[in-house]
RNA sequence: CGGGGAUUGGCGCAGUUGGCUAGCGCGCGCGGUUUGGGACCGCGAGGUCGAAGGUUCGAGUCCUUUAUCCCCGACCA
């Protein structure tokens, strides 16, 4: 894409709502929009980002067999009150809106319960199990305070599946399988080095623990008691002695530290499945629960989780694997031998599959590289009339300090 | 939801004890000079001061109500 063709702009400035660095950074680099308090809207190079994300998790959960699909955000009441989770004192961050006739909605709070009354029609017996089912959809909660930019916010993309499998041995046989697939994703985003899984509150209907994918961080809200030698981490929530027993876990060997939560898992038991009626019948012919989980990844909060952790001074530092382009070729000046030899570039890594955004503006050269910073594009090409002249351009990762000088092919072999 | 802070062109800010056509920087448009780390000069467009009500000869400055945003806490992915 050339940046004559993208609408956005990059600022000095950020706006003085925001104090988190994560919002500070995507909304002074042109990546979201602030619609209103804890909801954004994501801009071309936020999307991208936001869309590399949703895609290796997208990866990932199909290749532990989850199918996609997309359920809705309107939601029905009464399969909610079915699970108790209608009420307000229940539940209190809804957001709920009625038909014209008064008849009430929730919006898409959570899916537990429709994905289970959309698949009753499908589950009926022990051969159609285990299943699991994933989306990743815009999710609404009335957050009594939205905070940190994209970490907490009303409106926020989640990717959430569902399991089902025909008893515990084979749900744990389910969920260790999804807990190894967020291993791979988080390592694939470049934060799998400091991202634990971490024991957590497994809800008020199971004495199971949940657990969580806490990313070391500072800006977090939660915090954790971090096993480094297991790779394993326990919440302050179910910190107790009695547990840490179960875990098998001392607490000479915890470190405590703040986290943001990245993903989550959780066994539900048959919970839900019970609660709207859904059992399948068993090689008896004999009726049995169907036991469930549930798994999220926040997948806008990665956004801005990695935008928060893979930053600097000047600006963002994307993972490849997320950046919304690989490369930010800058052309400085506009002679024809220049503007004949950038264009070429950009043609023949394009052709060659490497993501490019190239800066055919007329800006001056200072403020091309600050931008190619700010945006933190993980490669910078620059072509200039010194370049074309001495036949090789410049090459510079975006946290090194010294370009090398590189002919054009071999820019185009050394970044596809 | 409790406590604290904020709201003045697109962004960042200034605006004395109420007093003249509400300023500055960035950005934007036009012209010119520049061209390897956010250039410079000139000209120009753009705000009625979050909203509503009130006090006053006169309100961005005072009073009341209200909306929104940020931070801390409680709650939550």
């Amino acid at each position: 894409m050339r940046t004559s063709q993208l609408f956005t702009k990059t600022r000095k400035q950020a706006p003085s709502d925001e104090t988190a660095i994560n919002a500070q950074l995507l909304i002074k680099a042109g990546f979201i929009h602030k619609e209103m308090a804890g909801v954004y809207a994501f801009l071309p190079l936020g999307k991208r980002v936001l869309d590399n994300i949703a895609q290796i998790i997208r990866e990932e959960m199909n290749a532990v067999g989850g199918q996609e699909v997309q359920m809705t955000t309107l939601q029905p009441k009464d399969i909610f009150e079915k699970t108790d989770r209608w009420d307000d004192a229940k539940v209190d961050n809804w957001f709920k809106t009625k038909l014209a006739n008064g008849t009430e909605l929730g919006m898409g709070l959570t899916h537990e319960e429709p994905i289970v009354d959309a698949l009753s029609d499908y589950i009926q017996s022990y051969k159609d199990l285990p299943l699991s089912v994933y989306q990743i959809q815009s999710k609404f909660r009335n957050e009594l305070r939205a905070k940190s930019g994209l970490l907490r916010g009303r409106e926020f993309l989640m990717k959430d599946m569902y399991s089902f499998s025909r008893d515990q041995a084979q749900h744990d046989e389910v969920y260790e399988q999804i807990a190894a697939a967020y291993v791979r994703v988080f390592d694939r985003l470049g934060i799998g080095d400091f991202t634990y899984r971490t024991y957590a509150d497994g809800g008020i209907f199971t004495k199971r623990f949940s657990h969580e994918y806490q990313t070391l961080s500072d800006v977090g809200e939660d915090t954790i008691y971090v096993d480094e030698a297991k790779k394993i981490a326990v919440n302050e929530e179910v910190y107790t002695d009695e547990n840490l027993e179960k875990m098998g876990l001392k607490k000479e060997d915890l470190v405590q530290k703040r986290a943001v939560e990245v993903g989550n898992i959780f066994p539900l038991e048959s919970k839900y499945t019970d609660a709207l009626g859904v059992y399948y019948i068993d090689e008896n012919g004999k009726q049995q629960p169907i036991i469930a989980g549930c798994y999220g990844i926040g997948v806008s909060r990665l956004v801005g989780m990695l935008a928060e952790h893979f930053s600097d001074d000047k600006g963002l530092v994307w993972p490849e694997a997320v950046a919304p382009f690989k490369v930010y070729l800058a052309r400085l000046g506009d002679d024809e031998a220049v503007v004949a030899e950038a264009d070429k570039l950009y043609n023949n890594l394009t052709t060659a599959g490497v993501t490019v955004l190239y800066d055919d503006s007329d800006k001056r050269p200072g403020e091309k590289f600050a931008d190619s910073e700010l945006m933190g594009i993980p490669y910078r090409v620059v072509v200039s009339g010194r370049t074309v002249e001495g036949g090789a351009h410049e090459l510079k990762g975006r946290l090194e300090s010294e370009a090398r000088l590189v002919s054009s092919d071999e820019i185009v072999k050394a970044l596809s």
